[in-house]
DNA sequence: CCGAATGAG
DNA sequence: CCTCATTCG
């Protein structure tokens, strides 16, 4: 059973030394270099047979379920779950994305960030979700052998993470875009697509939406510091881009394996916030990766650790006086809760070793004059205070 | 012969726990509450009765050697040793440390920079050198019992830093002073004392000494980071001290257990130069710690690790326009060998597992219209370049 | 008093 | 994919 750790630095270490000899071999990359903007179509996943196959009933989203038509008063609501969904865990590794997809067609979240997929997993994905989610995975970048920088970190990445947007009721626009820790020694990436609602009374709302997997261990706390650090600086871009005025909100998240002092040691800018912690800081959903409660995977010794390691951070595009239209919107995050947390009865296993957090937001227009919808949790005071 | 190293740690592991409980029980402290500045005088210390017994024979200082007398122009030299003496290895400790005081008196150093002494090596010190050197530990604090700050280093230390001071060729001036790392776990120490050469020619060019024991291992970087930062603060006051403007150089150094790295973590200022790198940076005395070179210590499981450990900073006091007199002076180093790299023939060891580093100064007087004298070494032309 | 790896809580 | 302590090269 606890062969598990040493598969997980078995396969840490497989890949380390993978991009030391064969930078050049591509095996089975998460890429599109097929220019079809890194989103996964049938037709570009050559190694899918059983895409589209057996397709989940369309879901309807939540998204836009409060949304007037026309040219009513902005409102809508998003649901976003980000979730480790341990693909490096072989065991009742069918078992447990079927229950994933299934937990998703379920709950129809509009926005899903995963981490640790992996091709098998990503085919269980795409057999269930394909009809309802766009699913999106990094490019994998061609290394040139010339390049030593890019031998470092253009192999075959044999984990990664995935943005899943619900074809009802979020679009993609643009291309995603993935951006490589230079000093990963774990493939680390951020995945990033901006995004528009489809509801009419929230189209004008586009949120940037980003997750990544940080560089693990205790170990490695340096380089994850500087990677929160690219990641907040990402952040602060979005949200000044003249380019994509229509982007009101940011969210990146996933499992960034942070211990507290490593957030400030990362300078994280006060302006993005966590967000759990503007919820409240409940305690139902702390610890998202805690061997007390989830005994997926058994430390040897049998110490109990648990740890605060699936975040998700939260940037308001700025309200100046001569901000665009966008400036006024703002998703609004209304409650969070942890999911994940039962046993399948199929094989008495939890989904992942991580719990996931799902995350209900409302859209809001905090101009003056009343609020503009949906922006009545508690979230809605804080941001109050926030806007200028 | 490798119980060593769990000695060490269970030294300082004692240490560490000892502070917890009592730390307001006096046993052997390295102090002197007894106002006489922290200089060890033969009726302070209680507990030596062999002090003064067997003063070694008046040795003559190589400081001031090429002195002028009276009003002629400055010039001296002075030989400055550091050396982590490791008093915690109790093996042939006495054979070891008579060593010590053997080396000392035959190489007549004029500043011995000491650490890791701990009292039977002190009583050892004391018995050869006391005529010939003063000896200067650090002071204690009394701790009290009701402030928990002082609680966590105010208590007996077991092993500390020594200065010595030849007698015949430099002088303290004013009390010694102890600076108690607030977060070390080790009661690490800054120990510094401002010094004046004795000979005529380089008595208004006085020197503010110190030396430290950084805080040991890999684990404790941050730490040391830290107490690093403090050194180049002390260093950067004392340079601008307005109340010693006879103060023209300024030498820290010791154990300082540092990796390259945190020399920039802790952002010592560029005027604060490391004196090996100074002096091109040599390989003879590149590793002070050398596993391959020096078998006092056996890693168990025979690996040969070697750092360098042992540094000596040193900054000049600026020679701003409105600068004082001794702000046209400035010790400049010279050369850098390492000692104690032989084996002792009594019995086969090393007299410590690192081995010290002698560097030797000469007076300088940068002003134009030529050098005042003793600066030609490579030394120089760094300073040149140096000066503003 | 190294750094990487291992083992136990 | 925890922390500490220990082992081993
Ligand atoms: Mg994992
Ligand atoms: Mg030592």
């Amino acid at each position: 059973m606890d062969d598990q750790m040493e598969e997980y630095r078995k396969r840490q270490r497989e890949q380390y030394q993978k991009r030391q000899q064969d930078g050049t071999e591509q095996t089975e990359a998460p890429a599109d270099e097929k220019g079809n903007s890194g989103q996964v179509s049938a037709a570009a996943a050559a190694d899918l047979v059983e895409a589209s196959v057996q397709d989940a009933g369309a879901a309807s989203s939540s998204a836009g379920a409060s949304a007037g038509t026309g040219a009513s008063p902005p409102s809508g609501s998003l649901k976003l779950v980000t979730w480790n969904v341990d693909g490096l865990d072989e065991g009742q590794i069918q078992l447990r994305h079927t229950a994933l997809a299934d937990w998703i067609k379920t709950h129809k979240p509009d926005i899903v960030y995963l981490q640790e997929v992996v091709y098998p997993t990503l085919r269980i994905l795409r057999k269930h979700l394909t009809s309802t989610y766009d699913i999106i995975i990094p490019t994998n970048p061609r290394p040139d052998p010339s390049d030593m920088e890019s031998l470092t970190r253009g192999i075959p990445c044999a984990y990664f993470c995935a943005v899943l947007l619900n074809k009802q009721s979020i679009q993609a626009c643009g291309a995603p875009d993935s951006k490589w820790y230079p000093q990963s020694c774990m493939m680390r990436h951020l995945l990033s697509i901006r995004a528009r609602p489809t509801a009419a009374s929230a189209k004008d709302a586009e949120l940037l939406l980003g997750t990544s997997h940080l560089e693990s261990t205790a170990e490695y706390k340096n380089e994850r510091v500087n990677q929160l650090s690219i990641v907040a600086t990402n952040m602060e871009g979005w949200l000044s881009d003249p380019d994509t005025p229509s982007v009101c909100t940011v969210i990146v998240g996933g499992d960034l394996n942070l211990r507290d002092p490593e957030v400030k040691a990362a300078g994280v800018p006060s302006h993005i916030r966590d967000v759990w912690e503007l919820l409240g800081k409940p305690d139902s959903c702390r610890y998202t990766w805690d061997m007390a409660a989830n005994d997926n995977l058994v430390m040897q010794g049998g110490g109990k650790p648990r740890c605060r390691f699936d975040r998700l951070f939260i940037g308001q595009r700025p309200q100046g006086s001569a901000s665009p239209p966008s400036g006024r919107y703002r998703w609004v995050p209304q409650s969070i809760e942890m999911v994940g947390t039962d046993r399948l009865s199929s094989c008495g296993r939890f989904i992942s070793d991580h719990f996931g957090l799902l995350v209900k937001l409302e859209l809001a227009v905090p101009t003056e004059g009343g609020e503009g919808g949906g922006s009545k949790g508690q979230k809605a005071k804080a941001k109050a205070k926030k806007g200028k």
